[in-house]
RNA sequence: GGGAGCAUAGCUCAGCUGGGAGAGCAUCUGCCUUACAAGCAGAGGGUCAUAGGUUCGAGCCCUAUUGUUCCCACCA
């Protein structure tokens, strides 16, 4: 045996796993004579480093397939990072900022040469983190949504868009974010509460001297301005039928028009429209041939429209506008405003709606089967309410902006004749003009949204397009994990993307976890610095801890606490499989060890593998019910309470005997136990399991590829089980008397027993002795035979007499009797409750009638001998 | 405005298709018992947010209320 006295897992993780690598047990191979079960990684961005929530994804992935490898699937974790496009690119920005480059300085070309340094340089290091936490990747396919295959796929994909009319590009507004200068989807911009103002403006009414007031958030916009809007129904507004409108500052002429998108109870009910800058500015200039005048510069200033403010930033020409209302007596009033205002998710900056040339996917067509395959639970989440919040996305859902004003990423396939202007769009990059046949070709300059190659993921990583083994094998995937915050970014494109290109599901269940959170529940955010590194937390209690602490009691979808205690707890339960496991190997040296269908076995042995039996079943199935935090607190449960505390205690009195065949049927159950808790254990723990699984007797490693556990019925010795029970009572009874009286637990006391099961108590003697401090039972037939001053208790088929001698204070005896009489006699009355009850007796199932009954008449003799004891000691 | 979650022991949370309320930590009392003090044995502690309803039976299902967290949409 080579275990250390302690638990210390920097002493053997880092080799185990260069052990399980350089074997290759982490490749999964097309093997007809299996079923495969398929996981691709979400991702990580070749700019992360591993935080928590990775932690919680990856070890729940690693559990799962490590589970189903053990099981005897053909287990592939297709693992891979993301080029996380303007993540990636706003990190190479700041770091030629340091050198005091810009974009612009190195070019395009040199731009990207950085880029892929970059990505060279990093983008291997949370794969490296990857690696502490024990995931069983096959890293033979390690994939990067800008590999070659992948980006292949991309083309494809937008191609075959485009021809289905899915692809289309045009002027629309779009999320601008001024600061990385670039067009943003819905899905990237978060809304953040804002205090403001509402500041009401007079345009005077041309070739009169009246005003109209409109109320509006962003006056700088003023400029864009082309038409002034009311609501149709509203009588204050008749007169401005066919009026014209002079726009101050500009003193431009703008018509009024009447639209139902105003609402009467807002500001003053007029609207000031700008269609460049305000979504449903837009809308209303689309309906009504307004024409569009854009007033803000990609980098958010104002343009030469704003006149004399050209060139100031948008906040700063609010400010002066405001004030030159003021001075032109047309600012009527200012009223403070709390509203939303939307931040780029990157940068946090605001971002403008700005009218723009963007590429866009066209979403109602995708989107409705991508609705049906979740409705009728051919794609499942789990938990299941997660279903609803992908619907509401997904059924109020806009065209996508997929093109993004960026350098890194997949350049739009889109290509430009500059000659005759034609538009072609091709897999092949395109030197001769379809058309003209001219030479001068420019490529479209943007590239496409990181999600756009992410959504792609789960078949472009298995050789899409291309027709691969791999492909027609394991696709569609098993189950993809993942947190709640990505299922708008990631999920749901996914399954749209697979059901379009793949006229398949990408996977048959979402699992969905949620965020893990410090100890106070706050969010893990770098500006709090209240984020756990858990490379740190690998490096000081083993990835083991953390996994095990990441997993164990944690319901599916529900955000966590992240606590000293949570590894505290984790770190105890490693060590004490490691010291039970120290235990049972000690005492296993020089024995011989039997297979235990060759062995005869004790009631203990019987209760402990009947447990176990158990405990397999239960844990396979909440592990296949991806109920991962039921199935770990199950084990966590067996192995403390069942074997350590119990099975192993029990074994004492036989191992330190001196019976040497006795000895060996015990230890072969032990090893039997033991070796099994560690195989239920793997998935989820897989470094310590392995490690110790070397020194088990006989074993044939690697763990990782044993068979996982199965659930067998020759293992449910249930009489066994029912004879043990009454032992553990009494166990149980002397140790809490003992504790009562104030007697040490090493005191020896004398046990006097009455009972009509004499047979089983004496069976289990030799524990009753052993854990609970008992010199020698005794049973007899009345309490006559007792001499001294004695303690009793009475439990479900017997009587217990402990003489205690001097230790007995016969009136806390009454008190302590009468508690148990008053505890007898409520579940009697709550029996007896229901036993009354005719619509119990009918309508109850009749096992449970017959439990109430049996349990009713084990209260009753309870009761009677506890009467008969309280009177004997009052008399 | 729309939607979802949560509310259970002092704290953090489990609780499967409805069938006698659980764990860990903390607290209290004993124990260094030859695997483990990162441990062992024992104990205390709950009107399962509130009010109704369904049911023979509700922590669990339904309705309403209160508190709380989050997501989506966005009103100039």
């Amino acid at each position: 045996m080579d275990m250390s006295k302690t638990y210390n897992p920097s002493e053997f993780e880092r080799e185990i796993y260069q052990e399980w690598e350089k074997e290759g047990y982490f490749k999964a191979k097309v093997d007809a004579d299996k079923l495969p079960f398929t996981i691709v990684i979400p991702p990580p961005n070749i700019t992360g480093q591993l935080h928590m929530g990775h932690a919680l994804d990856e070890t729940l992935q690693d559990t799962l397939i490590r589970f189903k490898r053990m099981q005897g699937y053909s287990a592939l974790w297709l693992p891979g990072t993301d080029h996380a496009s303007i993540a990636t690119e706003v990190k190479i920005v700041e770091q030629m900022a340091k050198e005091g480059l810009t974009k612009n300085d190195v070019g395009r070309d040199g731009f990207l040469e950085r880029a892929w340094a970059w990505k060279e340089k990093y983008g291997g290091r949370i794969i490296e983190q990857l690696k502490l936490l024990g995931s069983s990747c096959d890293w033979s396919r390690l994939a990067f949504t800008m590999d070659e295959r992948c980006s292949k796929a991309v083309k494809e994909v937008f191609v075959n868009l485009y021809e289905k009319g899915l692809i289309y590009r045009g002027d629309r507004i779009i999320n601008w974010c001024p600061e990385c200068k670039t067009a943003l989807s819905d899905a990237e911009v978060d809304y953040v509460e804002e205090d403001s103002n509402l500041w009401y403006i007079k345009y005077p009414v041309k070739d009169s001297d009246q005003f109209v007031t409109v109320a509006t958030s962003r006056p700088e916009t003023m400029f864009g301005d082309t038409a002034v809007a009311v609501n149709p129904k509203d009588k204050r507004y008749k007169s401005l039928e066919g009026k014209t409108l002079i726009l101050p500052i500009v003193n431009k002429e703008i018509p009024v028009v009447f639209d139902d998108y105003v609402e009467l109870e807002f500001g003053t009910g007029v609207v000031k429209i700008t269609p460049a800058h305000d979504p449903n500015d837009f809308e209303v200039g689309l309906r009504h041939n307004l024409p569009v005048v854009k007033v803000l510069n990609d980098d958010g200033t104002m343009n030469e429209y704003a006149g004399q403010f050209n060139g100031l930033d948008a906040l700063e020409c609010r400010e002066k506008v405001v004030e030159l209302l003021k001075e032109l007596g047309l600012l009527e009033k200012i009223e403070p405003l709390h509203h939303n205002v939307g931040h780029c998710y990157r940068c946090k900056k605001t971002v403008e709606p700005i009218v723009s040339k963007q590429w866009f996917v066209k979403m109602e067509p995708l989107a409705k089967p991508a609705i049906e395959v979740v409705r009728s639970k051919k794609v499942k989440f789990t938990p299941d309410r997660f279903s609803k919040i992908y619907f509401n996305w997904m059924e109020n859902v806009r065209d996508w902006c997929i093109s993004r004003q960026l350098w890194w990423g997949h350049r739009i396939p889109a290509y430009y004749c500059q000659d005759c202007g034609e538009m072609m769009i091709s897999k092949q990059d395109v030197h001769v003009c379809s058309k003209c046949g001219g030479t001068n070709i420019k490529q479209d300059e943007d590239v496409l949204d990181t999600w756009f190659s992410s959504a792609l993921w789960p078949f472009s990583t298995l050789g899409y397009p291309e027709i691969t083994e791999d492909l027609k094998y394991f696709y569609p995937t098993d189950v993809l994990v993942t947190g709640y915050d990505i299922i708008f970014f990631w999920v749901a494109r996914m399954i749209f993307s697979g059901l379009e290109h793949m006229k398949r599901i990408p996977f048959k269940n979402v699992l969905i976890h949620g965020l893990v959170r410090d100890a106070q529940g706050r969010k893990m955010s770098k500006s709090l610095g209240n984020g756990i590194d858990p490379t740190e937390i690998i490096d000081k209690f083993g990835a083991d801890t953390l996994r095990f602490s990441l997993i164990n009691g944690v319901a599916a979808g529900s955000d966590m606490r992240f606590s000293d205690e949570k590894i505290e707890g984790a770190r105890n339960f490693m060590n004490k499989v490691w010291n039970a496991s120290r235990f049972v190997l000690l005492n296993t040296e020089g024995k011989q060890v039997k297979n235990i269908s060759d062995c005869k076995l004790n009631v203990a042995d019987k209760w402990i593998i009947t447990r176990f039996n158990k405990t397999v079943k239960e844990v396979t199935v909440n592990m296949e019910k991806y109920e991962m935090g039921v199935a770990l607190s199950k084990l966590y449960d067996f192995v403390w309470d069942d074997f350590c505390d119990w099975y192993i205690e029990l074994t004492k009195p036989v191992l330190y005997g001196e019976d040497a065949d006795k000895i060996s049927d015990t230890v072969s159950v032990l090893v039997f136990v033991l070796e099994g808790i560690l195989k239920l254990l793997h998935p989820f723990v897989p470094f310590m399991t392995e490690k110790i699984y070397k020194s088990i007797p006989n074993s044939q490693g690697p763990l990782m590829l044993a068979e996982f556990p199965r659930y067998n019925a020759k293992f449910n010795f249930s009489s066994a089980v029912k004879d043990f029970e009454p032992i553990r009572e009494i166990i149980k009874n002397v140790r809490n008397i003992k504790a009562k009286v104030g007697a040490a637990p090493s005191k020896k006391v004398k046990l006097f027993v009455i009972t009509e099961n004499k047979k089983q108590i004496k069976n289990g003697a030799v524990y009753v002795e052993k854990l609970s401090g008992v010199s020698d039972i005794c049973f007899i037939e009345n309490k006559s035979a007792l001499t001294e001053k004695f303690v009793s208790q009475v439990i479900d088929g017997a009587e217990l007499f402990i003489p205690l001698g001097d230790l007995v204070d016969l009136q806390s005896e009454l008190t302590r009797l009468k508690g148990e009489l008053n505890t007898v006699e409520k579940e009697i009355a709550r029996a007896n409750g229901k036993l009354s009850n005719n619509g119990f007796l009918e309508k109850a199932p009749k096992a449970l009638v017959d439990n109430e009954r049996a349990k009713r008449d084990k209260y009753l003799d309870m009761r009677e001998k506890l009467m008969a004891q309280i009177k004997d000691l009052n008399g």
